[in-house]
DNA sequence: AAAATAGTGTCTTTCAGACATTATCAC
DNA sequence: GTGATAATGTCTGAAAGACACTATTTT
């Protein structure tokens, strides 16, 4: 190799957003784990992994599934968000995250695994005007505000407590909200946090989380029209419950 | 480091595709550069460097840009691709690219860089079905038929000829086409090609190339009405020539 | 004036949203 | 039956597309 400029690699950090659905309260949930060490000792943080010499990225986001939570999926439920790679965004030695986005089907419980002190589902809100963010108790952590790459890093490097999430986490979450967001009319791959197969009321309930409405402020029948062609229909609600039982669809997208 | 599987780091490559757009044909065109040495040494390739320890992705992007092609250019006219870090995507060691585009305002004369042993500006066109191709004379290069990442990395080992791109840039290539294409309706940074401003027969026509058909099927009204919020009406054509002089309009969400 | 080019206006069809009605369940 | 829940149908207004017309230029 000819140029030492290009010999000093930095590790590469495997981010992932892990989304479930907590089907007690109807609410969406992001999983956050306190951070054992430094960087960012004690702070709030998505979870990471070190990416391994034998593993793709998409890989090794789902061995952090695996570690973090136990659970075992196929890649069809995470997908690539971003690549976050600007010089500031640790503090001391370069670090370069490629961030992934998990679905998953169910809401396990969860316990502080390896390199945490804690870890919590966290639950997800947002405002009718854009903005989002993660609450458990009294934790409550918001989004960036910035509206662009450049203009959140140009402020980011002034001292922030233990109000914010650690590193850039802040950023990496609100592009990922947005993601979602401008995903939800043509390919709403976050409706697999509802499992295989779900009703139509349940979909609404995600949309509306997003839309930082309420579910009753989305048409039933105007939302199946403008949004069959994504759903497959897979039967009736069994459940002995008052009302006619619901249909049941599933994404169109997915195959079993 | 307690872990020794996380030591061994690969080099990250970044792979830009850039496009340029040209006057005189009014055809869109995309640089592809002979490669020099192994990997794929005499095969086609999209332009690639390494990261360097002290930049950030877009920063090593935008240099691969001046070394290509000797100009300096805003980050406004770089944007994340994806990253592609697939086991088998390269022979022997691993490699993993980060994607990027960049949208050239104009479309500059090309020599052989360091690395290549010949470059030059390739013809981009497009079927109706969505097939996209890069011709130069008797070159042609098609992007990857597969629809998804699992099959195409399913089927990539097999042995390639010199009528593909090098890698899995045919994959690359096809991501970046077809991201380009959606977002054509509410972020049309392709447009950035035609300069800093442009009339509505030279916008439609790169739209017209995306979907593979002619510029006359797309109706300069109607086409006015739907993108008209996306555009700022920024004068006139002043060049002497036959017809009604066009208006010039630029990018909204572009800053000076 | 003619030809060429481009901007503007109008009609029709299509689709999204507001709202009313019907269907199926538990009690 | 009643009340609750969800599916289905209808009406209206907005937007997209087809097409006609007007405007400005060079020759």
């Amino acid at each position: 190799m000819d140029n030492p400029a290009i010999l000093e690699q930095p590790y590469i950090t495997i981010t992932n957003i892990i989304w479930s659905f907590d089907r007690e309260t109807d609410q969406l949930q992001v999983l956050l784990v306190k951070r054992a060490s430094n960087p960012y000792a004690d702070y709030w943080a998505l979870p990471e992994t070190f990416m391994r010499a034998q593993e793709s990225a998409d890989e090794a986001a789902l061995r952090l599934v695996k570690e973090k939570i136990g659970l075992t999926l196929s890649n069809y439920h995470t997908e690539q968000l971003a690549t976050f790679t600007h010089n500031d965004r640790a503090p001391g030695e370069r670090a370069l995250s490629l961030a992934y986005m998990t679905f998953l089907p169910e809401m396990p419980p969860l316990k502080a695994g390896y390199g945490a002190l804690d870890a919590h589902w966290f639950t997800f809100s947002a405002t009718e005007a854009g903005q989002f963010s993660l609450t458990y108790r009294q934790l409550h952590f918001m989004t960036a505000t910035s509206h662009s790459q450049h203009s959140y890093y140009k402020n980011f490097k002034i001292a922030r407590g233990r109000d914010y999430l650690a590193f850039d986490h802040d950023w990496i979450l609100k592009v990922a909200c947005q993601r979602i967001k401008n995903k939800l009319n043509y390919q709403p791959n976050i409706l697999l946090v509802l499992g295989h197969d779900f009703t139509l009321k349940e979909a609404r309930t995600v949309y509306a989380a997003f839309f930082g409405i309420p579910v009753k402020a989305i048409d039933n029948s105007n939302f199946k029209k403008t949004h069959q062609h994504l759903f497959k229909e897979v039967g009736t609600t069994t459940r002995r419950q008052i009302g006619r039982p619901a249909k049941l669809y599933k994404l169109a997208q997915i195959e079993e």
